[in-house]
DNA sequence: CCCTTTATTGAGTGATCACTCAAATATATA
DNA sequence: TATATATTTGAGTGATCACTCAATAAAGGG
């Protein structure tokens, strides 16, 4: 009986995740969403009831799609080269909304007001950690690193390295890639 | 013949300053502004122009401020020792308005589109790093570090480092202040 | 075909946005 | 004290904000 959306909701998502990505929280208007989307107000609101929800759908979407590339690039490395290659990919994607990550985007803008959104950033961001941890960890051990250091440690220091990598990608006439290359050498001498 | 202003320019300044860095460009409005100044619109517009011209010097005020700290550190400590002691010190201020560095939540807001403020967030940025190079070039003169790395590059990761360990702070469980400690030891290393 | 159910439309809501300006007020000099 | 110059006031500007809702359109089951 009932009548079928004409949309592909998860194209949707992912289009509201890149506007959000590239232009913020506050910088992204309903109207931006609507003309981006296709969508006018009333469909926008049937579907996904609000602007923080769709936003809170693309913080999960971005989140999802980030573990997957690190797993997928375990698949064909292994733990300590994934590790060593993923902050080159993170900073190489010319056609990314922009280069710093949208969790720390999202965390830096609605933190300080203690919006849920800055909450579930700080979710995403542990669980991204603890992935690292567990990366660690396996490399450890199969011995590519040695066993004196807290796999947690690292993933703590390599989750903060990561972060200022991508802030340093923001920046004009800075050379990520020299500096995602230090993070990738650093990790060697473990 | 003048009237005076019944203000103290500079210290309104300050009072903008600390509004932006903890609510962002846009998540500042005028109103938060007039409250936190005790301005009316007409007072505040003569006084600054715009609230962007007004966030520009609440830039340069935090810039300043930024390495007046450091170069207060260095007539104490010295080159290395107060490259050592940066990261603690920028985190650990908890009256600050935010734990992140204001140029990078400036840079992260406004970069993507091309905002004249990222420009001069970015401006700031390249003179702190500069400050920072010139203090390790300084610690190699005194044979502090060794002579075989580049000033610049240091200056660079270092900046990176800091910038990481901003974001890291603003995080709910993260132990920033390990973090410091781990940027710092690695800086003895050299 | 009809009917039920859902999706889409788009004008319109009150609130808030950055900002303006004419009038009132205060100060220092003549 | 009178006057020139500046500051302060605060109601008001049009634009945009996130969001609502009654009307219309479309799709599947009978």
């Amino acid at each position: 009986m009932p009548r079928k959306p004409n949309y592909d909701r998860s194209d949707l998502i992912e289009r509201a995740r890149d506007l959000f990505w590239r232009h913020g929280w506050a910088g992204t208007s309903l109207k931006d969403l609507e003309a981006a989307l296709q969508m006018k107000p009333g469909s926008f609101y049937a579907a996904f009831g609000s602007k923080d929800a769709l936003y809170k759908l693309a913080l999960e979407r971005y989140a999802t799609d980030g573990l997957e590339r690190l797993d997928h690039l375990v698949r064909t490395l292994g733990p300590l080269k994934s590790l060593q290659h993923f902050p080159q990919l993170v900073i190489g994607n010319d056609n990314a909304p922009a280069k710093a990550c949208m969790l720390s985007k999202t965390l830096l803008e609605l933190q300080t007001q203690k919006h849920p959104l800055a909450h579930d950033a700080n979710l995403h961001l542990l669980k991204m950690e603890r992935r690292f941890a567990d990366l660690f960890a396996q490399a450890q051990d199969s011995g590519e690193i040695g066993g004196d250091h807290d796999p947690a440690v690292l993933a703590r220091r390599y989750q903060s390295d990561l972060l200022g990598l991508r802030v340093s990608a923001e920046r004009d006439g800075v050379d990520a890639k020299a500096i995602a290359a230090e993070i990738s050498d650093s990790l060697a001498r473990l």
